[in-house]
DNA sequence: TAATAAATCCCCTATTTAAGGGGATTTATT
DNA sequence: AATAAATCCCCTTAAATAGGGGATTTATTA
């Protein structure tokens, strides 16, 4: 289905859950002068339909996502496609989130407990001003820039293994028992975690359940 | 706004986030013969509203809320208003939790991931067969019967303490770190754990912090 | 009102698990 | 041949888990 031709800009809709993503896709084309380009479950999937030649204007995308997340497509978009107006839509509304994504070239961020009239300023503020801040996402900007001027802007990328660990991490078995899933010896479990460790810059094991929930390594 | 006349059905629309909330309840809007009495952001809000003479046929109801859950919600519902039809909607699909909410009167049970067409024929099927089962959720009630008939069926019910302390759980603060932040000696910490343990039948830090995601106590 | 139950708080000891140090060996990679 | 990375083992200390005990307050009810 071509998109209308008297709608003015183009928007993909990318959630991983197809109810959230259906119905913001219906909503969204509800709006006058927006239609929805295409819809996506995950990044990999935005980055397909974009690398085939749908071309949106805006891309209201999720950060938690499975597959390739809201930061490393954003990353790519950005690179690929700097045109692309990026809209990043989430639940958490930390800090380090918000300034990571924006540092990655979102030019806005709204949170998944906006109203719909909020979505529909955010997107006329996306196409009019380029940029889209509310008032408390602007807040927490100018007080995460101080801070977060020394983490670093690439995403974190983990190996299969490391995922795998994670996902035992957020159980009620011991390192023990995980080194026996895992067929390695529990010092090598040992070695797993003091990597993550340094690598997520935690260090404790609630450290990682927390970062591999909030990341959505582990599905709940 | 009152509904419409022609709209055989009234659909109640309970989530917390309002984006999903919103977009959800014009999807429901959209369907032939429905339309949508009220939102509600939490349980709270759904029994206020009930309890004031707005009786819808279907209640749409987000099993994770804050204030008062799908589970708390469900039950008082059930008990007060029997022939309000409960449609349980949920991100987890762990087969306690769909028993749970079965048990306490809920009459279907999807997912979040259904797309809008699914949504649209578990709708129908809860007005004309009185309840709604995919096949996946339907199996899932079958293997779970089985171990689930000791469980209790009351909702665990915590007390504002605990539900401090589980919130501590969910960080990298140690036990005694907490015993600091509660003003108490860290044996009470002990038993504050000990008593939750049972409670919630686990027997480590992180079955604590798992089942306090899984049911929002705390926030990501 | 006194008796009882229930909840809350505190102390002690022992075992298991977690955390973090050093270092050796194998396996790829360059 | 050199380097890096992954795996494995030894060690110590700290934290978490699992018991035992008892004192005090709060609510219930006989």
């Amino acid at each position: 289905m071509p998109p209308s031709p008297q709608k003015l800009y183009q928007v993909a809709v990318a959630d991983d859950h197809t109810l959230m993503r259906s119905a913001l896709a219906r909503l969204v084309a509800s709006f006058d002068d927006y239609s929805v380009l295409f819809e996506a479950g995950n990044g990999k999937e935005v980055i397909e339909k974009i690398s085939n030649h749908l071309i949106p204007d805006i891309v209201l995308l999720d950060i938690n996502m499975p597959e390739l997340d809201g930061f490393e497509t954003t990353k790519w978009l950005f690179e690929n496609y700097p045109q692309i107006k990026i809209l990043a839509l989430s639940m958490q509304s930390d800090e380090t989130t918000i300034i990571r994504m924006m540092r990655l070239g979102a030019k806005g961020y709204i949170m998944k407990n906006i109203t719909p009239e909020e979505l529909k300023a955010a997107l006329d503020s996306m196409i009019k001003k380029d940029f889209y801040l509310s008032d408390t996402i602007a807040g927490k900007v100018i007080r995460g820039l101080h801070e977060d001027l020394d983490q670093p802007l690439e995403p974190i990328l983990l190996q299969e293994k490391e995922r795998e660990f994670l996902r035992y991490i957020c159980t009620e078995l011991t390192y023990k028992d995980i080194a026996e899933k895992m067929f390695v010896s529990p010092r090598t479990v040992d070695d797993y975690r003091n990597a993550l460790f340094e690598k997520l810059k935690v260090h404790t094991r609630m450290g990682l359940a927390m970062y591999s929930i909030k990341n959505r390594i582990v599905e709940l």
